[in-house]
DNA sequence: ACAATATATCACCAAATAGTGATAAAATTA
DNA sequence: TAATTTTATCACTATTTGGTGATATATTGT
């Protein structure tokens, strides 16, 4: 009778689809990559293995439509703006490296996939790691290289240092009740250390 | 007739735990975790796959004495003695991270056993973590404390971000073709950059 | 209502994987 | 050299895993 709005009751392969890619989802949040077998996808999807060689051609078109289907840098893009452009970019970057130590730390889809950006090698994993990089070409060359001129490798650098080390810190808060150096990264205090050390060494690199 | 030496012929329980231990190596470093089935382990070792579960009960058994095997730090601690305490541990502290920068992006076992401490909750890897963590709370406490007093914290926060991304950075080397802020981190270029700014970082830490 | 198509299930296969009891062969001891 | 113990192999089972052809059921168009 009617088909136009998406109600379509039993059988739809959009959303047969949107639960396979929910499953890998919820997998990779209990058990982990190695957890991810079609089997126990497709129970946890509430349907057939078959399904998955239909829509997406198996395991691994499977997986590489789940990691395009995040976002990965939204919330990098989206408050960036033009906040104060004639500090060298040192107020910009300094609050995008304080929000991404926050939000990597609360998003654990965003710390697997980051993880597994350093396991395997899936060309949809490059792409996420390409797409950072074209971002943040545009920060630098738009913003910091000019500002620091014949510096400007040493404060990539340092950006470097920085934003790689907030990724290994959060992911090592999740999966590790240990401390790092002595501070708790799971614990207010702990994370606040960490805070004013980056605000700290973004401010001392403008100097 | 003879038993004293080590020379005992064909039959040599040591020689064949080495053996799976060797295995447990080769395989980390071609296939990577994924890879570590008994069945491949025992023909890469040579030998059959019962004596993993006679020697070591198990194929984690095996993992965690492989784990075990591994002199983490000593790499850190060797060349520490007294070089010159009276600088509130500055040489010594940039001295160590350029070394372990150097030292992780040579070394890719460890690199895999890093990587493996953010992927799994064993228990020979956590003793790894701890192993670093008492390592390092004698220098903090020893040598960067004193010297840093209110903003002792804020230091070991600074060292926390360095050594963390110093891990990830030569990870992601390893694993990934792509650049990292825009720098190529398997050229010596590109690697001399990220050198200049961990100097660079911890000068201005002691300013 | 009927045919055509899209969606989903089922039963099955082959390969990979973990694990073990029985046994052979070497080494040690008496 | 004979008996005993240690070291290693082999053959086998059960389970898991990836993958597919045949079939059933729902939806849509006529």
């Amino acid at each position: 009778m009617e088909q136009e709005t998406g109600v379509k009751s039993l059988r739809n392969k959009e959303k047969s689809k949107q639960k396979f890619l929910d499953a890998v989802e919820k997998i990779l949040h209990t058990k982990g990559f190695s957890g991810l077998k079609v089997n126990d996808i497709a129970q946890t999807a509430g349907l057939d293995k078959k399904l998955i060689y239909n829509y997406f051609g198996g395991k691994d078109g499977l997986i590489d439509e789940y990691i395009r289907s995040q976002d990965f840098w939204s919330n990098i893009k989206d408050d960036s703006a033009e906040t104060s452009v004639n500090d060298g970019g040192k107020t910009f970057c300094k609050t995008m490296l304080l929000s991404q130590f926050d939000y990597i730390f609360k998003n654990k889809n965003v710390q697997k996939i980051l993880l597994w950006g350093l396991i395997e090698n899936r060309k949809s994993l490059k792409k996420l790691a390409n797409d950072r990089e074209e971002n943040g070409a545009r920060l630098f060359e738009g913003l910091t290289d000019p500002h620091f001129k014949e510096n400007a490798k040493r404060y990539r650098a340092i950006i470097a240092l920085l934003i790689s080390g907030i990724y290994y810190l959060d992911i090592y808060a999740t999966t590790n009740d240990s401390t790092f150096c002595g501070l708790n990264l799971k614990s207010a205090a702990g994370r606040s250390e960490i805070e004013n050390a980056i605000s700290f060494l973004i401010d001392k690199s403008y100097e």
